[in-house]
DNA sequence: TTCATGCATCAGTCCTCTTGATCCATAGAG
DNA sequence: CTCTATGGATCAAGAGGACTGATGCATGAA
């Protein structure tokens, strides 16, 4: 309770409202107090002050000397804090703050931020990515976009897409086998990073669980544009999202061999804090989500894409 | 509890030195608060509204985009406020509201206060007179001066002056008499107020109880000033306080045949609320009373003037 | 006179605020 | 790498402050 008596805040606010209002009552009504609390708080002031602020004539207050020259400057004051906090409201309102993985945010986030940019002008987003699982505790962030099996306790989560790969490679390294049409003839290629847990789900799934891979223990934590750079470059076969590398497709850069793709159990979800899900640029971002996503909310086991 | 949780004020406060120190512990210190409780406001804070104001990183703390913006603004709201206040307290003691009766004002201080302006050249005096016994909790004073008997609840008095009187009259007009030489001669001139109750005493103490004084009804409330104009005019005799005309006396304008003076019991204290004893500016008013009134505080028995 | 208005006072209640103990994570020292 | 110090979070408990409703008082208005 020590705050309160060093400095009576609350006292403050009540007498600021009073000297506006010149009266107890009217103040005690803008502020949601009786008549009672504004008198309480008003002596409790004075005490405080050892200043009488008011007299108190019957059927009226007028402010004494010491009270009129006091209560402007607590106005100002007053008007000043409430201001900052509703220029700091606006303000975190109106930027948006996304987390991702790099993969995500180049290769779908970049590309499609544009509309939701064009359809909410007044929210500037500042995209932050890192490949570690960001804590909202420890960071600021509104938003993230996490590959995982959409559990985290105290966060809300969004299915956002389906985390499926295929091999992939650029259609001259293709061409120097002339060309791939079985699932086995990849292994005639180098096959980079064979050691990813990716590689030996896909082949299982073409039907060939015994194909021959390097178990070399090396993560491919955010290595994939690494090792889409390697495919383009025609240095060998690797396992990616196809989704993601559509427009080297387009440009001949990378073909997809195979429509066969796998899943792993993980995919992309829109996290955030329980708490915020009301807030107004959330809403919009999934609002944007929704829109541009077919998938989007409707769990990894629904949709096609 | 309302207010605190419209807008929480005190926890804006904690925010604010958090925000200075970085530190929760070191704000707990410069508020007088542990760091629990410092703690407790930032997140209750924070929950108000809606927005994470710092990351807590171990060790270490930094404040979010938000709390950075927020920061600034709050710490010059509150430097206002407590500028507004320290300001008003400044003022407020650097300024001497006298309330006095018009006479005890016009004779006495207003030939004395210079005084005490040359030793208090930083306080400021307001003299205000009213014939009326003032309310502290209505008007606004710092001290009044009152003739009575000492006795008001929860008033501080200090004996100033007894409240004598005695005839006294033009010189010119006692001469169209040949010179007042006996009480009784009075009775040849016109008597100022003849119904003044104080007539009746002196006539008494004079021995002269029987004296033939008519017997109006008007109190002389508030008149002592006019009466003496009237005597000065030498349009008879009045029964004057004969300290407040003394110039007058020097001036040749009125004298005062008698030593003799009486008292009705009343006599002129220094009053003032009881709870401000010690502010510098009453203490700085008594002090100039007590050297410039040797019968200061000696009450009405013990002092000869 | 009687009524309405507005503040002060009082006793009681609710719940905010604070504390102290404890836990946890990490940075830095050795 | 282990040990220690630092700094914040969490928890339960308790004190005391804030608020309410009823009542009283003084005054201006009808």
């Amino acid at each position: 309770m020590k705050l309160s008596r060093q400095f009576p805040l609350n006292a403050l606010r009540v007498f600021e409202a009073v000297a506006r209002h010149l009266s107890f009552t009217k103040a005690g009504e803008e502020l949601g107090l009786t008549q009672t609390a504004v008198s309480y708080q008003v002596k409790l002031l004075e005490e405080t002050l050892k200043e009488t602020l008011f007299l108190r004539q019957p059927r009226k207050i007028l402010l004494t000397e010491a009270g009129a020259r006091l209560a402007p400057k607590v106005t100002e004051g007053f008007d000043i804090l409430a201001s900052a906090v509703n220029e700091m409201q606006g303000v975190a309102e109106g930027t948006l703050i996304i987390h991702s993985t790099h993969t995500f945010a180049s290769h779908w986030l970049a590309r499609h931020l544009g509309i939701f940019q064009l359809d909410n002008p007044t929210i500037a987003v500042r995209l932050e990515t890192s490949q570690a699982v960001i804590d909202f505790s420890k960071t600021e962030a509104d938003l993230a976009i996490r590959v995982g099996t959409g559990e985290w306790p105290g966060l809300k989560s969004h299915f956002v897409m389906r985390n499926h790969f295929t091999p992939m490679l650029s259609p001259k390294l293709a061409d120097t086998i002339g060309g791939v049409h079985d699932p086995l003839d990849l292994l005639k290629l180098k096959i980079i990073d064979p050691g990813d847990p990716w590689w030996r789900l896909w082949f299982t799934a073409a039907g060939h669980p015994d194909a021959p891979l390097e178990s070399a223990s090396r993560n491919r934590l955010g290595s994939q544009a690494v090792e889409a750079a390697a495919a383009i470059a025609g240095h060998g076969v690797a396992i990616l999202r196809p989704d993601f590398y559509q427009d080297d497709v387009a440009m001949g850069r990378l073909i997809q061999p195979f429509d066969l793709t796998c899943e792993d159990g993980s995919h992309y979800w829109l996290v955030y804090p329980e708490a915020r899900r009301q807030t107004a640029k959330l809403r919009a971002f999934r609002a944007f989500l929704q829109k541009t996503l077919p998938s989007f909310d409707k769990g990894p086991d629904s949709g096609i894409m």
